[in-house]
Formats: C-alpha cells, structure tokens, sequence
DNA sequence: TTATGTAAAGATAATTATTCTCATTTATGG
DNA sequence: CCATAAATGAGAATAATTATCTTTACATAA
C-alpha cells in the first residue's frame, strides 16, 4: 500500500522505480524516527548489502526535492528526514536526539488566523512550523 | 556596551575574557545574519588574522553552552549560530539561506495559552519556536 | 520481447565542516 | 609579579556528504 503509492508517486514524477529507492523510502517509513543517513543505510543493508552509500545520499535528495521526504531541521551537524510530507509540527528531546511528529489543525488554524490580521513586515508567509522542545515522559 | 555586558557574562560563568571569544561575539553581534563558522572566521580575521579555526568552532561551542550564544536549527549540513539568546521566532527565506529573527510577544502568549489547555500526551513543553518559511520582498 | 537510450547505482576518491591533540601562550587570583 | 589552570594555535584526524566515472538496469517503443 505504502509501496504502490511511492512508487506510483514515482512514477508520476518522472522518477524511474528503482528497488534502492523503494527500499530507501521504506527504510525512512518504518523507522518512523526521523533517521539520520547512516540509520537508513544500517536498516537497509539487513536486506539490501550491497547498496551504495552514495546512492542512498543521492536518492535521499532527490526525493526531498520531489517532496516524498522532508528534512528535519535540527541542532547537529547530521542531516535528519521525515516520510511525513503534510503539514505537521516537531516535538524535540531536549536531552536526546529523539524528535517526534506532531499535528494539530486546531493550533494551525489559530495560528493561520493571527497571521491573517498581522502582517510581517515584507515578509510573505509560506509555511509555519513549530519547534515544540520539552521533555518526554514515556520510554 | 554590548562589549561589557559580554565580559561581564563571561566572568559570570568563570571563562576567562580573552580577545579571541570577545571577537567571535562581537562577529556574530555586527554580521547579524545567523553566520556560519566560516563567515565568523571570514569577519575576524580581517583584524585578527592569526585566529585558530579550531579555536572559533571551541568558542562557539562553550558559548553555546553558556547560553550566551545559540544554534539556529536549518536544513544545511552548516551550523549558524545567534547573538540573540531571548525567545524568539525565525524567518527563513524559501529561496535563499537568509534567516531573520521574529519576535511576536503576542503570538507567544496566544500559543501559551492554547497549550494550557491543549496538553501534548505524554510530553512537558519547554520551549516552542516557530520556523516560518517564506519569501522576503525586500533586497 | 527484445533492443536501446538514458537515468540510476556502485565504487571510490574528494571535499567540507567539524573535532581532536598537544605544545605553547595567556588571563586571572594570590 | 608569579603560578597555574584555562585557552589558543597549528595541524592532523574524523565524519558526513558530495563528486566522478564506469557499469547496470529501468522503461519505452519497435
């Protein structure tokens, strides 16, 4: 299901449908825990040894630039990805480098509304996102 | 000013004021545009031509850690780093690197208290900063 | 169904940002 | 002014990422 859709969207995109990139997206799905490259490659590799670590870098960015993945933004030096493209917020561990999705349309539309009556100045809003730092209570 | 307050905070934290981490704040203080390491070493070295880039990047972490200094989350595998240590918000350009600083005391206390209603399951917010992407119309 | 052009993958070298090591220098408290 | 611990400088080392170039394989169409 998720595999028909990504490769579908793919296609779509003028992509070729490689089992790398199937595999690389996957990868990014499963573990559900805005990986870094070197966790995708560990994850891929149980299944797929051989592939290229170039490759997963290459095919990371271009479905970032197809807007099948997003990067996180985040404190470190090491590049982190999210499978989940609509619009959601950031929750970050403050002691660790745990971070976890966040939705909440409510909070959107107040958000949406104050920005409809206050104008930043020169400034054309595409896109808010919050960086909710805090401390998890569970595992 | 600016200056005093800096060595000021220094003593307070029982670091020693030597021109070198007096210049790397004074650069990120004047550059005002959330510089990387390199624009830093870029600005200094035109009146310090002797400084040790290991020496900025070991600056720049401890004054981090003394919160006298702080990271700005982006989607680059370069760290940028902001003199302003108070709560605020950022302006990220969507089609250049520029990033800005928002300050909206309103918008914070509108988020505030929708989230002293609204609890996050499982999770004790810290702090929330807004990244908001979009375009800048001016220069 | 196979041939073919082209995009993608693999291997590995290169680059970039950052960190580390260690000898030397310097700020600060007595 | 001295002692000493902390900080700097220089350069090597590392880690993450990108680039290069050859080989492979997807996808279109005969």
């Amino acid at each position: 299901m998720t595999n028909d859709f990504f490769r579908e969207q793919l296609k779509q995109k003028g992509l070729k449908v490689t089992p790398q990139r199937v595999a690389i997206y996957e990868a990014v799905v499963n573990l559900n825990n805005h990986p870094t490259a070197e966790k995708i490659i560990d994850y891929i590799r149980r299944n797929h040894p051989n592939i290229a670590i170039g490759t997963v870098y290459k095919v990371l960015d271009s479905l970032v630039d197809n807007n099948l993945l997003k990067k996180v933004k985040n404190d470190k030096d090491i590049m982190r990805y999210d499978a989940v493209v609509s619009h959601h917020h950031h929750l970050y561990c403050s002691e660790t480098d745990r971070i976890e999705d966040y939705e909440d349309e409510l909070l959107d539309k107040l958000i949406n509304e104050y920005f409809k009556n206050k104008k930043i100045e020169k400034f054309e809003i595409q896109d808010i996102t919050l960086q909710i730092t805090g401390k998890f209570n569970n595992n």
